[in-house]
DNA sequence: GGCCACTGCTGAAACGATTCATACCTCCCT
DNA sequence: AGGGAGGTATGAATCGTTTCAGCAGTGGCC
C-alpha cells in the first residue's frame, strides 16, 4: 500500500537503518549514499508515517492546546503565539475548543492522553482539582494558561485577573461614576471570580460607589446583548452610571443593546469599559476602553515552560508567571469634560 | 514505563486479543471476562496508545482542517460546524492556520501527510494545482473549502462569491449611490477575485456606476483601517459614495478610520457593506450591512463529503456543492430616507 | 457415537520507523 | 605484520495495538 522505509533501502540498495539515518542524521551518512537515498525517496513519493515513529519514540511532538472560547479573539491570539513557539521548537499545536463545556474537555484531554502529547496547555472549566490530579498522575507535562494556580505541580502562565478588574472599576471611579454594574459570565470561570474580586475592592475604597453583579450563562456578545437589554428596561433612576464587563465580547454585546435601543449613550449616561482588549473594540459603536492582556506572549511563555520542563526533567521547579494588565482607555470611558 | 495491553491482560488472566476485543467490540466477550478486563483497565491507569492503533490500522481518525485566518470568526465558525460534524462520526479535528502564507500552508499539508489524517478540509492559498495535484495522488480524500473547483478529482463547498459580491453591489446601486469603491485583499485570493467579478458585474448593468478597486495585502481590520485612512485623506470631491469591502474585517477597520479621522459620516457620505456577516458587525460603530455565508454548514458539509467519499470508495463521484449567500442590510447602507 | 454449530478465547503476525550492537573497510602508526 | 582508530553500513529487536486463523468446550440432533 503506502511506500516505507523498506521500499526505499530496497530501491537506493541499502538498508533500512541507512535509510533511517539519512533522514534523521544525514551528517552520519556517506554524501553519494545520502543522494541515492534521497532520489529513492523522491522517486516513491515516500511520506514517513508519524505513527510508527511516535510508536517507537513513546511520544508525540504536538502539543495540545485547550481553549474556552476559539470564538474569542483573546484565545486565537494566545494559539498564535503558542504556535509561534512550538514551531520553532519543531513542534505543532493541536488546537481543542472547549466552549467553556467540562464534559467536551474531558474528552479532549482524554485524546490528548491517547496521543501521548508532548504537553498539555489547558485554560480549564472551572477549578477541576480532580482532573488535575489525575493529569499529574498521567505524568504529561501541563502548563495552565490564562489561571494562576498555588500547586506546586504545575506551572502556570496567567494575568492578574483581580488587578485589571481593580483598575477597570478604579478607572470608572476615577472619572467620577458611581453606580457600578458588572456583568460577568458564570462564575466558575476562574477570570470572571477574579476580574468581579478586583472591581469589588476598587468599590470598597469609594465610599459612596455600589457595585451591582449581573450574571450571564456565557461570555458572548450574545449574552451581553441580552443583558444590555435588561438594563435599558430599567427605569432610569435605577440604571447605573458605569459598567464593567468581564470581557470585550459581553461589553460589545451591551453597546449593540445600548445603541439599538436608543435610551442609554455611552458613556454620557453609562461608561463602558471591557477585557482583553480584541481588535474589534476599535471600531465598535464608541470605541471601548478595555484592559489590555499580553495574549501573544501568554501563549508564547506556556510553550517555553513545557520546553522547559521538559528538557529539565525532574528537577525541574514548577514555574508560576503572572503578567501584569494594562488599562486602555478610549471613548467609552472619556469623561465629557 | 507506560502500561499496555499486554499487562491488563496478565492482571486480567486473559489474552491480549481478548483485551483489545474488550476495547472494540465488548458484545463478542463474555460479561464476567468484560467486568474483569475492565477492572484490571481502571486498575493499572491504562491508556490506549493512539499511536500504535494508527500504525496498525494504516489511518489516523482526525481530519486535518487548514484555514486562512483564524482570527477570523468566519473560519472559526466553519471550524466548529466540521468539529461538530466529525465529534458525530467519532473524529477529530486537527485545526490548523495558514495565515494566508503558502509556505505554511505546506508545512500543514505535510504534517496532515505525515500523520495518515483521514481526510483534508482545505481553505487553499491561492489556486495551488501542483499542490493539489500532488494531494490527489498521494490519496487522501480532500475536500474544498469555501472554494469552488472543476476539477473532478475534488470535493468542495463554496459559496457563490460572485452572486454574494453582484448583490452586495447591486444593494448599493439600488440605495443611489454610484461611484463606488471595492477595498479587497490580494487578488491571488479566490474569494477576493470572486467577489470582485460580482461587484463589477453590478456596476456594469448601470451605465453611470463605476468602481474603483483597492487592493490591500491582507483582509484584516488592520489593513481595513489603513484604507480607510487614505480614503479620508482623498479630496472630498474624489471620494466614493459607497464602499464594498471583501469582508467584515476589512470594513470594520474602514468603519474605525471613518469613524476616527471624522471627516466621512456612514451612512450619510459613504455607504459601507461588508462580508461574512460575523458577530461584531452589529456592534460596530454603524451597524455594517454585509453577505451571510452559511458559516457552521459549510464546516457540516465538508466534513460529510469526506464521510461519504470514505464510505464509498472509489466510485465516488467528487461533489461540488455550492451555498447561496443572503444580504444582509442594516444602518451602513440606509439610504437615509 | 458422530457430526455440526456456536461461543469464547488464544497468540502469533503485522503495521513502519528507530536504535544499537556489530561488522567491515581503510588508513595510519608502531 | 599487527593493532587501533575512524568512518560507514547492517539488520534484528522493539514500540503497543489489532487482526485472524484456529482451538477448546458445550449442546443439540440424527
Amino acid at each position: 500500500m503506502s511506500v516505507s522505509v523498506r521500499n526505499v533501502a530496497d530501491k537506493a540498495g541499502v538498508s533500512v537503518g541507512t535509510v533511517s539515518n539519512v533522514l534523521n542524521r544525514p551528517e552520519k551518512v556517506a554524501k553519494a549514499t545520502v543522494e541515492r537515498v534521497t532520489a529513492a525517496i523522491a522517486e516513491l513519493g515516500f511520506v514517513r508515517n508519524d505513527a510508527a515513529r511516535q510508536l517507537r519514540a513513546g511520544r508525540s511532538r504536538s502539543i495540545g492546546l485547550s481553549v474556552l472560547d476559539i470564538g474569542n479573539p483573546f484565545f486565537t491570539d494566545v494559539a498564535r503565539g503558542a504556535e509561534d513557539r512550538a514551531r520553532d521548537a519543531g513542534l505543532s499545536v493541536l488546537l481543542a475548543n472547549s466552549d467553556e463545556d467540562a464534559a467536551r474537555e474531558d474528552e479532549h484531554l482524554d485524546l490528548f492522553a491517547e496521543q501521548r502529547v508532548f504537553g498539555i496547555l489547558l485554560t480549564p472549566v472551572g477549578a477541576r482539582p480532580e482532573r488535575l490530579e489525575s493529569l499529574r498522575r498521567q505524568g504529561t507535562p501541563t502548563v495552565l494558561v490564562d489561571r494562576q494556580t498555588d500547586s506546586s505541580d504545575f506551572s502556570s502562565v496567567a494575568v492578574d485577573d483581580v488587578a485589571g478588574g481593580y483598575m477597570a472599576v478604579k478607572h470608572l471611579l476615577d472619572i467620577g461614576r458611581r453606580r457600578i454594574v458588572f456583568v460577568g459570565g458564570p462564575a466558575r470561570i476562574r477570570q470572571v471570580a477574579d476580574r468581579l474580586e478586583g472591581a469589588q475592592k476598587a468599590v470598597a475604597e469609594v465610599s459612596d460607589a455600589t457595585l451591582d453583579v449581573v450574571l450571564e450563562d456565557s461570555l458572548s456578545v450574545l449574552r451581553g446583548r441580552a443583558a444590555g437589554e435588561r438594563l435599558c428596561a430599567r427605569p432610569a433612576s435605577n440604571r447605573p452610571d458605569a459598567v464593567f464587563a468581564a470581557n470585550d465580547l459581553l461589553a460589545m454585546g451591551l453597546l449593540q443593546a445600548f445603541a439599538m435601543l436608543g435610551s442609554i449613550r455611552v458613556p454620557d449616561d453609562v461608561a463602558l469599559i471591557g477585557y482583553d482588549d480584541i481588535d474589534f473594540t476599535r471600531a465598535s459603536v464608541v470605541p471601548l476602553s478595555s484592559v489590555r492582556q499580553p495574549s501573544h506572549e501568554i501563549g508564547h511563555t506556556a510553550v517555553d515552560l513545557l520546553l522547559r520542563e521538559n528538557a529539565e526533567g525532574e528537577d525541574f521547579t514548577h514555574e508560576q508567571f503572572v503578567f501584569q494588565p494594562e488599562l486602555v482607555v478610549r471613548e467609552s470611558t472619556s469623561d465629557g469634560s
